[in-house]
DNA sequence: CTGTTAGCGCCTTCAG
DNA sequence: CTGAAGGCGCTAACAG
């Protein structure tokens, strides 16, 4: 039961004008009709007296807490802390508050947090799953009483919801026909989990590639697990042992690409001359780390930016008509695709 | 006025077991005597019923918003999307939210959100300051009203409330003191604006270890700017276009580390064997990059947990005692700073 | 254009 | 141990 002495409310603003508490409420927004000359009052002595609204009230009142909820995987990469940060900017401007649910990138802590999410606590959602479409349910049952709900970058397939994806098919392609037209003849491809969206597209993208150029898919070459250093470790560990090594390597995203160089450096084997790497993301570190890597790159802060306003326009309105928003990345080529030593 | 169907809430809960609400919001919390028995179907019906509490309600009830709001510079990188993972996790553990507020590590921008921050929408604040110590009255106004605030890694100096820091003069003594054994003799330091108690601290510690190893103290190798790997590239620009070149760096943090090392790299001077560079972090990064970077280790998780934790602990109580908890890391020893080719 | 009134969902005295 | 009633700060009809 603290209370903030700071606590000037509507009704002190009222009294020191001698007016209702109603018009200052309705001076404050501009919905209704007020005189000039009385929201002119309301507003110098509401910034005389340092009033803030209070959110909680607010909230109760119109049914409209101010508050946005993001769901996503992890904050630790620079992907999803550049999206945090569009957010963050559009919501601010809007007078919107966003609040952070972490799923740790765990399907089961992604369930949980749903499960426990006070949505009476939110107006709309934010999010980038780590669930396959067999979970759809779970986000079915909160779209289907109009709460509003737009994904970013991971999203579940088979909902009638919005969307705001980067172009993970033709960045697929992109980054596979470019080790191909480099002269890369064995492509392997690490990637995610086979459940996600992004998993699939990526690998419907390389696949197309190999298929244009008539090469034949490899499924020893193909290795499905999680998006970490680690895993890219991992598996370029798997690649490398395996009986039939590739010599190019185009991972879903730059930590697992990442991960790749070290394990390649660790057995002397030569990024670029001799194993052709790119990622997926674009990520500082790219061109950090040498030799640089080529990846594709995603429009981070943009798809920040425009999930959050598409779910602002959501807001406003009593009922949602879904949009689907793709953003386009480049691929960034740089010395880990170079077969030549430069 | 978008109404959630969802709208279950504690009267349908009292009306389908013909019980009142007061009953089952007593039930709900432990506070009051309730029977076993009814406390039991109250849950049980709560559970089968999915209700979830509004919080703008409770908020408005009881003075308490379960929002917990973060003040903080940039998330998009190691160090503070690391914090934030950590309060996360103790925030959710204890039913509270967090708020985001990106200051993008600009006093003006802070200053505004500090004006604008609605108050009343949150129980505490947890804030690491881009501020010195002249705006130190901002954040005053705030605690005298008897609202908890928590500093985390950077705080405003002269203020009386709680902090959770790291050990800056420790880690930038042992920075300035390893590089001194390691045979470096004229050691640079490249740091942030001279206001920041973070800045100042670690100054200290470096100027500490010349002292005591009786090297003197050079202005012109004490570089103030921003903390940007861009700064370090400029601070290290001008450090080796002077005219009295040091043969070690010490970086307030990675990011200029890395700035610095890749400045280096440009001018053809081997970081280790002729310029020694060590960061501040323990960012991932300084293990990829290469050379590999000598670090002072940050416990960035743990900066967050305790701040968190720090946090909800005084809002328990009525009023709270300011709180100063310091945590410490060790010098993480790389490539960097060797002077000999490994 | 402005005041009065009721109520958002929940908590907390006060009776019983 | 439980119910009734008032109120948190604000908004939204409804009068006037």
């Amino acid at each position: 039961m603290r209370k903030q002495l700071n606590t000037i409310t509507i009704r002190e603003v009222a009294k020191s004008l001698n007016i209702s508490v109603a018009t200052v409420s309705r001076a404050l927004r501009d919905t209704y009709d007020v005189s000039p000359a009385t929201r002119k009052k309301v507003l110098e002595k509401v910034h005389e007296l340092n009033y803030k609204p209070n959110y909680s009230a607010t909230g109760l009142a119109q049914g409209k807490t101010h508050n946005i909820g993001i769901v996503l995987p992890i904050v630790t990469n620079y992907y999803f802390s550049t999206v945090i940060t569009g957010i963050q900017e559009i919501a601010y401007n809007h007078d919107y508050n966003i609040i952070l649910y972490l799923t740790n990138d765990s399907p089961v802590k992604e369930l949980q947090i749903l499960q426990d999410l006070p949505l009476g606590s939110f107006d709309g959602l934010l999010v980038s799953t780590s669930l396959g479409p067999d979970a759809a349910g779970h986000y079915c049952n909160i779209i289907d009483h109009g709460f509003p709900i737009v994904f970013f970058d991971r999203s579940v397939a088979g909902i009638k919801t919005s969307r705001v994806l980067q172009d993970d098919f033709n960045g697929g392609f992109e980054a596979t026909k470019h080790l191909i037209l480099n002269g890369y003849t064995s492509i392997a491809h690490i990637t995610g989990p086979p459940e996600l969206t992004i998993t699939q597209k990526r690998l419907q993208g390389y696949k197309a590639a190999l298929a244009k150029y008539n090469f034949t898919v490899n499924n020893d070459w193909i290795i499905f697990s999680g998006f970490s250093q680690e895993w890219g470790e991992k598996d370029t560990e798997q690649l490398i042992l395996g009986k039939n090594r590739p010599d190019a390597i185009f991972a879903v995203n730059d930590r697992k690409a990442i991960g790749s160089m070290i394990t390649l450096k660790k057995h002397n084997i030569r990024v670029g001359s001799q194993m052709g790497v790119v990622g997926f993301t674009n990520d500082p570190i790219a061109m950090i780390i040498s030799p640089s890597l080529t990846t594709v790159e995603e429009p981070a802060f943009e798809v920040g930016k425009t999930s959050c306003e598409l779910l602002i326009k959501h807001l406003a309105k009593k009922y949602f008509e879904p949009e689907e928003i793709i953003l386009h990345g480049k691929l960034q080529i740089r010395e880990s695709t170079k077969r030549e030593k430069g």
